[in-house]
Parts: structure tokens; C-alpha cells; sequence
DNA sequence: CTGTTAGCGCTTTCAA
DNA sequence: TTGAAAGCGCTAACAG
């Protein structure tokens, strides 16, 4: 039915062999041969069957790119990034393929099924890890897997995997065979965290309220335990007010605007709330203004990400920025082998304080003496 | 290297084919079989090779989903409603590939080969598309070669495709086989445009910039014409302004900055802007507001979309709502043949215009008695 | 219900 | 520099 490489070989008057070295370009061919091939693959349209290929040469240029909620420009500034990193001008042809997993594990486990079923060049994984130890122990065997049959794992925006326990001795000959741990592009949540709360502590805030994401998320723990570090730093006495004025919810804006109702029940003396995420910031902004509030009038907000809006809001959104575009850039590089690992195997991408209009001083700037 | 399905057999003490069958369940094997090569399957950690099964089948699971910029929500809802519909429950482990053609007509033509190569079993087209003649004819005979080739063509967010010239007729017996023009979900963007700009009429605006987005592109052309049809509508002489008056730039928030600075130096007097869409009047607003002028007291914003920032941002945008989550459905629905085709194959979503704080009745509310 | 037998279209030694 | 031939791993008739 459709035009293979012997109804071109045959049209150029070559064998399939010749016409297959000529398409894929990596063996010499004689420049009249190779220019009446082409000629012959114009006029046929023909367009290489990729699965055959695949299955041929046991390799196939599919690169699969799992991210948690692709309608999230935090995934998707990432996954844009990944997919720059594989046009057809820099790396022949790499396809993408953005999996969704919706945050759920057992989606992220089957999409990595699927990948490996498809013999995917290389797997990046990009946001926060589910920290279940069931899901860990299910996830780590996959990814080992892969990386045995010889797809690349990478890792984005999560921490490394655990070390499996106890059989290091042994892993020692199999680590030169599939290339070890997975490698690691890794965001420093926990210092952009530390440094933010650190920031509304120097303005004069005490009584610090945090929306944070769900619970089990490798992410949402290190945000929460740079805040809870820079709280400590400070004042140990404001760790024992942490966990009451901490509530989680989703990464999404109606978490933040419920998140803030509760806060604000549960402390209506509040001058600052910290989101998860600038999403969830733009919750809490929202239940804050219904509330009578001001913003940072009344009450400061702060975010985390720096994503486009972020400094659009209105006010303009106080956050820490992750450089998502390159971190994703630099996973798709090592997905395809064109940058060397670091050290470790884990990079770790500096996040930066962004302050901006929504936090200021409180309004009675009482230097917590009460508390203190 | 890897487990096979000869492995498999050989371990259950069946056949080959045995093996095949219960994998792919679509075929009666006997129980007992069944549950002794699923055994030997997982003992095996056996997964099958994509790549072998769809060249012997001659069909692939890869749908292509073709997206303008994937960190843009609008492509992201539209692509994540997409492959909503082909989760592994629903449908049988189909595998969206997401790919971004950054609004590149050249691009867009290398992933729909690179696509065809996979034998990909559908491809959605999100989004505008470019107006260049060259590109449309391009376009149509590649998609026209995908149809051919057995792949589902879905068009979701962008007009049919210009019906091509001269050879209706020999079409007849083609369409039956290939199924005809691509089916298309389009949105009703005219419209939506004419109602918005009609509102701001009703509210009394007469002097109305409009950031347009890129000039050659089908949902701008659509948009501009909504709007200028109900400038014409209220007042045939709002007309003549319209051209001075439009500013076009890229979909993002830049332009919409820019854009109004322009927009501003042009006419000082104005008392409305409309974007091309929500990303655009962020940068609008950021514009005005740098400009010392309030929203709405000074200038009414609106924009174009209903992103999910939309609403939350402050001042609440009007805009006009598509629902991209139920159109992307949709469109994977027809993609995967689990939705009967529209009558003749165009569905046409409804757009809602959603009135929100951004605009109101300007200033100093003369009836226009001047220019009526 | 299960096994046998051909390929699917391409890549890749191995010769020439 | 090119060709011949042997698969890659799986599916799909076709028997039985």
C-alpha cells in the first residue's frame, strides 16, 4: 500500500541496502548514487517507516517527557524546554512525547510502561515526586528497568531517588552497564523557601501563614522545610505557631483561596500568607481582597516559581524564581546525551529571591516583643 | 538483550501467537492459558516491543497533538483535555505526543512527516493557523498524505481547511477511502469578538484600541473581524478609526505592553483596549498602569480567552470564555474515532462573553453625539 | 482453542 | 562503494 524503500530502491535502480545508507546518512555513499536516490525518495513522497526502522536497528527517537499537569505553565515552560532541545535541526528528529500524569502515581508508572514498551531513547521526568515508599520502590524499579533496556532517565525538578538499600556491593557491575543512578537536574526549593520566609521575618512578620501543596510531594516538603528553617533561625519559638498555621491543599488556585479562609479563621491576626506556588498565591490573593484585606496593606503574599503572570499580578506577586526554562533545557541535553553529567550525577539549579509589590512591612510594625 | 515473546511462550510452554493473543486480548484463549503466560509474563518482566508489534500490525498507538507554545495555558488545557481522553482506562494505552511547533509553519510540516514516520493513528492540529497561501497548500497535502496513510486528521481551535480548488470531482472516490477533510472543531471567535466589542459599546465607549495578535494568523483574523463587524454595526464611521486604532503583535504579554504604548501614543483619549487574548491584556494592564491611568476609571481592559489567572486578576478580566478543556475532548474523541463525526464534519463551539470588573462605562460618558 | 507459517519494512554484517 | 541475505519481534491468516 504505502511506498516502502524497495519501491524507491527499485525507482533509483539501487538495492535497499544503498537506499537505506543514503537516508540515514552515517555511511558512505557515492554522491550520484545518493543524489539519484533522493531524487527517486521526492517523487515516490516516501516517508520512512519509523516502527520498522525502530524494530531494525533497535533504537527508536521517541523521547517521553512526564510532567504532571501539562495545562501548568510550570510544567509546561519546562516541557517546552526539553522538547527545544530535540528540533529536527538540532538533534535529527527527536520526538517528544508529553505524558500527563495528573500527579497520579499509578499514571506515572504506566505512561513509563508504555515508554519502555515503545523503546523510548530517553525518559526525563520533570516536578516533585510522590514520596509514598510503595510508589518509590515501584517507581525505582522501572526507572531501572529503562535504564537497563537503554533508555535514558533524567530526572527534572525532583530530588535523586533514594539509594536502594543494602545491595550496593552488588549494583557495582551494573552501574557500568546501564549508566547507574539516574541523572538528576534538581531545584533548590528548600533554599529559595528559607530565604522568602526569611525575607517577610526581616520586614517585621511574625505571624506567617503558609498554604502548602500536598503532602506526600518531595516539593511541598522542601518548601515547607526551608520555611519552617528560616522560622527557626529566627525565633524557635515561632516553629511551635508553624504547624497551626499551616494548611495543604493542591497546586492550584483553589487551594489558595480556600487555604486562606482557613488561615484565616484559624488566625485572624495574620500580616503574611505564603502559597505553595504562584498559583496558589493567586488564591490567596483572591480570598484576601473578598475578605476586606489589602494587599500588602493589610496582609503580604508571597509565591514561588516566578511564572509569567507572577509579575503581572497585581500587585506585582513577591516569589522565588526557577530558572525552568533552562533546567528543562539541560535535562533534554543530558536526555539526549549531549552534555556531560555533573559531578554526582545531580546538578542543583540556584532558585532567586524575586521580591515585588505584594509583601512590605506590616502594618503595626511591633518588633514581636510579645512573642520574643 | 531483551525478554521476548518467544521467551514468554517458551517459559508458559505455549506458542508464539498463544502469547500475542492474550496480550492483546482481543482474541479467545482458554483460562488456564491465559493465567500461565500472564505468570510467565511477569516473571519474565516481559514488555512488549512497540515498535515490532506495529510494524507487524501495521497501526501504531502515538497520536500526535500539534500545539502552538505547550507553556501557554490555552494550548496546554487544549492539549491535556486531548490526552485525557486517551488514558490507559479509556482507550487502550494510546500515547499523545505533544508537539510544540512554536507558531513555526515550517516546524509544524517536519513534525506532521515526523508523525506520518510513526504511522501515528491520528494528529490534532490545535490552535491558529498561519495564512500564507504557500503554507496552506503545503499544509492541506500533508494532511491529505496522513489521511491517506490511514492517520485520523482532527482540527481543534482553527478553521477547516480551504476546500482545494478545481478537483471536487476526482475527489468522490478519494473521500471514501480516506474519509474527506479533516474533521475540525472550530471556535466561534467572530462572534465571540463581536459580542465583546459590543458590550463596551453599550457601555459607551467609542475611542477603542485593540491589540491585535499576529497578522497572518487565522484566530487573529477572526477576532479583528468580530470586532470591527460590531463597530460597524453600532456605527459605520467607528469604522475608519478601527485601522488606527489596531496595533498587532505576538500572543503574549510583551505585545500587549507595547502595544498599548503605541496604542496610547496614537490616542491619547482612548477610553477601551482589547487584547488579543488574556495573556495580552496582562500586558495591557501593566501598560496603563505604569501610564498612572486606572482600570476601569481611566481605560476599560478586556481580553480574549478565560484563562484560569483570568478571573483572579485584579482588576477580574473581562473576557470572552472558550471552553478549551471540552473542545480538546472532544477533538481527541474524534481523533481516536470514539465520537461520531459533526455534520459536515465542523463543530463549532460556543464562545461566552464573561463581563468582569475590568470594564465599565468610561469617564465621561457622552453619548457620541459628536462623531453619530 | 492453539500451533504453524509467513511476512511487516528496515538495518546491517558480510562479500564482492 | 554497493549488493545479498539474514534477521529484528511481533501479528495474522490458516490449519487443525
Amino acid at each position: 500500500m504505502a511506498v516502502t524503500l524497495a519501491d524507491v530502491a527499485a525507482r533509483a535502480g539501487v538495492s535497499a541496502a544503498t537506499v537505506s545508507r543514503v537516508l540515514s546518512g552515517n555511511y558512505p555513499v557515492a554522491g550520484a548514487t545518493r543524489s539519484r536516490v533522493l531524487r527517486a525518495v521526492e517523487e515516490l513522497e516516501y516517508v520512512v517507516n519509523g516502527p520498522a526502522s525502530s524494530l531494525a536497528a533497535a533504537t527508536s527517537d521517541l523521547v517521553g517527557v512526564l510532567v504532571n499537569d501539562i495545562a501548568d505553565p510550570f510544567f509546561g515552560i519546562m516541557a517546552s524546554a526539553v522538547q527545544s532541545e530535540m528540533e529536527p535541526e538540532k538533534a535529527g528528529g527527536k520526538l517528544a512525547v508529553v505524558c500527563n500524569t495528573g500527579g497520579s502515581p499509578e499514571r506515572e508508572l504506566t505512561y513509563l510502561t508504555l515508554l519502555q514498551r515503545q523503546r523510548a531513547a530517553a525518559v526525563v521526568l520533570t516536578g516533585s515526586a510522590v514520596e509514598d515508599p510503595a510508589h518509590t520502590e515501584a517507581l525505582s524499579t522501572r526507572l531501572r528497568r529503562l535504564a537497563a533496556a537503554g533508555t535514558r532517565v533524567v530526572l527534572c525538578g525532583r530530588p535523586p531517588l533514594p539509594e536502594a538499600d543494602g545491595d550496593s556491593g552488588r549494583d557495582g557491575e551494573k552501574d557500568a552497564v546501564d549508566g547507574g543512578a539516574p541523572l538528576t537536574v534538581a531545584f533548590d526549593n528548600r533554599g529559595g523557601a528559607r530565604r522568602l520566609t526569611g525575607h517577610l521575618l526581616a520586614l517585621g512578620h511574625r505571624r506567617i501563614g503558609y498554604v502548602a501543596g500536598p503532602a506526600e510531594r518531595t516539593t511541598t516538603r522542601h518548601r515547607l522545610e526551608g520555611h519552617r528553617a528560616a522560622l527557626a533561625d529566627h525565633d524557635r519559638a515561632l516553629l511551635a505557631e508553624a504547624e497551626r498555621l499551616t494548611v495543604h491543599g493542591a497546586y492550584d488556585r483553589s487551594s489558595g483561596y480556600d487555604g486562606t479562609l482557613e488561615l484565616l479563621r484559624r488566625e485572624p491576626g495574620l500580616t503574611a500568607v505564603l502559597a505553595a506556588n504562584d498559583t496558589v498565591a493567586l488564591g490567596v490573593c483572591a480570598a484576601l481582597r473578598e475578605a476586606g484585606l489589602s494587599i500588602p496593606g493589610d496582609v503580604s503574599v508571597a509565591g514561588f516559581d516566578d511564572l509569567p503572570f507572577s509579575a503581572d499580578a497585581s500587585p506585582a506577586l513577591t516569589t522565588v524564581r526557577i530558572p525552568l526554562h533552562d533546567a528543562g533545557a539541560r535535562a533534554g541535553r543530558l536526555a539526549l546525551g549531549r552534555e556531560s553529567a555533573p559531578p554526582g550525577g545531580v546538578a542543583t539549579v540556584r532558585t532567586e529571591l524575586m521580591v515585588r509589590a505584594s509583601t512590605a512591612a506590616p502594618r503595626a510594625n511591633q518588633p514581636a516583643a510579645q512573642a520574643g
